[in-house]
DNA sequence: CTGAAAGCGCTTACAG
DNA sequence: CTGAAAGCGCTTACAG
């Protein structure tokens, strides 16, 4: 049997209450009796008891905000289910969750998100926003009042946040050249597709690609660079004039969203033989792509943990004052093709 | 707030007792009061809370017990890290574990590491053994006595398990094949290096590698199929023998342990150049291979989360009696490359 | 500065 | 067949 709060008061022969106001330095206790029962604590290998805590605590139910960039993003729809079965496994213990999708990514958007969310009454945030000093500087003020901050899927610099939670993009960039040198079709004649110069996110899956690339001495030209803005309109634009433009292009490397429109470019002109397509994530329609045998492979970021471990992190953080042991939690970098997706 | 059994209790005009013996089918009460509780845990939507179950049975603690073949076998120290991480999410809660290793796949053993957990006053298993009828039938009788089993890893026939948890052997044998399809370098002359013949999971990977190839239309032949007996030793002489006796072979499938003894072969011969080597699982040794360019592919099956699931499947049929959804819970098959090992 | 009491939701003897 | 009471480990007013 662990130790409990009423064997710690037993053995310093203090009250129950007592010993609670050390635990959790709630102060008014003599400096004598304090020592007495910190060392208690250490020698008796006392640990809280999370389900009698949990008990206690339902008076006051605990509620995290979530602000997600999800409208016409099917890449959050995991995100989403990963925060759900959280709360449904945190239900029990008080916890509700007030999700806010917004549409795109602008930063007024996002701040106004946000502050809704703390008017709200929230006692933690998760985000996946933009890291621009304006959301930076919201973040930091509402850290500030208390509310521990957790960025998923973006992390945010400048800012207090508890800690990150998402995909390292400069492994997944180079696990795609990875890939690619297996698959060798030397010499190759890539067409880079990102969604915006603006995200870190995608340089680093660029810069990690082509340092992946480089090292392993694979005979390569960066035919261009388009941005597709995460967008399957834009995308097939833009992707049809540099396919004819640089019209030796055997191979695209789509960092970000906008697949769907660039395949519908290679499968309109049959070029899908003679091209490899390496993407990103795992929406419906690029799963089909890859099921269709269009798309090799598509290097995925588990956004159904993202959710889910975000949750688990602020509310330990918040009631077992559990800080997290680091600064940023990368999910694994999955490589799914048409018959492990 | 939740509706708990004080509520319940008050509608009905009983106490919290009668209302606890409903819910938990105890028995003793009265047809008509009985309808009437039933009634109100539907209609004011009761679920019992965990919090308050968990420190309620406090008194009673719960042990579960883990058999696993894993002395000299690396494969599970990922397994057992992942017992051990729902263990101390659990201990709070009061679960504790009992694992119990054995060496090698002797039924006899397993069956006496089993009959001991047993005799320890295990209230729940879980099991990583072989599918033969002297342990069925051992499972069977300790199912009997109420004390639900799951099977890690391998699976088992003919017995009353609550579920399987583990890799998706066919679905991993195939994607092997859809890796070597995107590598492509026909014909290929392959040797098969299987565990054993008689391990239902090492042919399900060779067979769902050769459907895939086949539905591929890729080039292929088997030079020959040996048996490592996920040894080392016998895989190094063995392989040594067949890389001579068929000396056309460019590929290598080897679909369990006996990896570094494969790979030591190919390595003094330097014949890593010419030859593919793909695998399965992520032990130190294959690790580090991969990190040196031998094996150009390695495929997992998150050990880790075979462990942990495990337990939290037990946990929640013994403690929330709530029944696994599914009769067999696949981990995902993960592709790993130098990259994103 | 400290203690006694009540309560969170559930279960378990015990009494009738 | 049913109820009242005590208890699991912790926290929260309240009284002194």
């Amino acid at each position: 049997m662990a130790t409990t709060i009423k064997a710690i008061a037993a053995a310093a022969g203090v009250s129950r209450g007592t010993v609670d106001r050390v635990i959790n330095g709630r102060g008014g206790v003599s400096p004598e009796i304090e020592e007495k029962i910190k060392k208690l604590i250490i020698d008796m290998n006392y640990t809280p008891n999370r389900a009698g805590k949990v008990l206690a605590g339902l008076k006051k139910p605990m509620k995290i905000g979530c602000m997600l960039p999800s409208i016409d993003n099917p890449f959050y729809d995991d995100v989403i289910l990963g925060l759900k079965q959280a709360e449904r496994e945190l239900h029990d213990f008080g916890v509700s969750l007030e999700i806010s999708q917004v549409k795109g990514f602008n930063p007024n958007d996002h701040i106004s998100a946000i502050n809704d969310l703390v008017a709200k009454n929230i006692s933690a945030l998760c985000v996946s926003t933009v890291d621009v000093p304006a959301v930076q500087d919201v973040l930091n003020s509402i850290i500030q009042k208390g509310i521990p901050v957790v960025s998923i899927n973006s992390d945010l610099s400048h800012t207090n946040r508890l800690c990150y939670v998402g995909c390292n993009y400069t492994e997944s960039g180079k696990t795609a050249a990875g890939i690619l040198n297996l698959i060798r079709k030397e010499p190759l004649e890539i067409l880079i597709i990102t969604g915006s110069l603006n995200m870190q996110g995608h340089n680093q899956r660029i810069n990690g690609f082509i340092k992946t690339l480089q090292d392993k001495g694979i005979k390569y030209h960066i035919a261009g660079v388009i941005e597709s803005m995460d967008d399957d309109h834009t995308s097939y634009i833009r992707t049809f004039s540099a396919l004819k433009k640089y019209n030796q292009v055997n191979c695209l490397y789509i960092t970000a969203a906008g697949v769907a429109g660039a395949c519908r470019v290679v499968e309109e002109q049959k070029l899908q033989d003679q091209m490899t397509i390496l993407t990103f994530d795992d929406v419906p329609s690029t799963r089909e792509l890859v099921l269709k045998n269009v798309i090799e492979a598509t290097i995925c970021q588990e956004p159904f943990k993202q959710g889910y471990e975000s949750i688990k992190i602020l509310y330990d953080y918040s009631v077992n004052s559990a800080a997290p042991k680091k600064s940023r939690y990368f999910t694994d970098t999955v490589i799914k093709i048409k018959e492990n997706i």
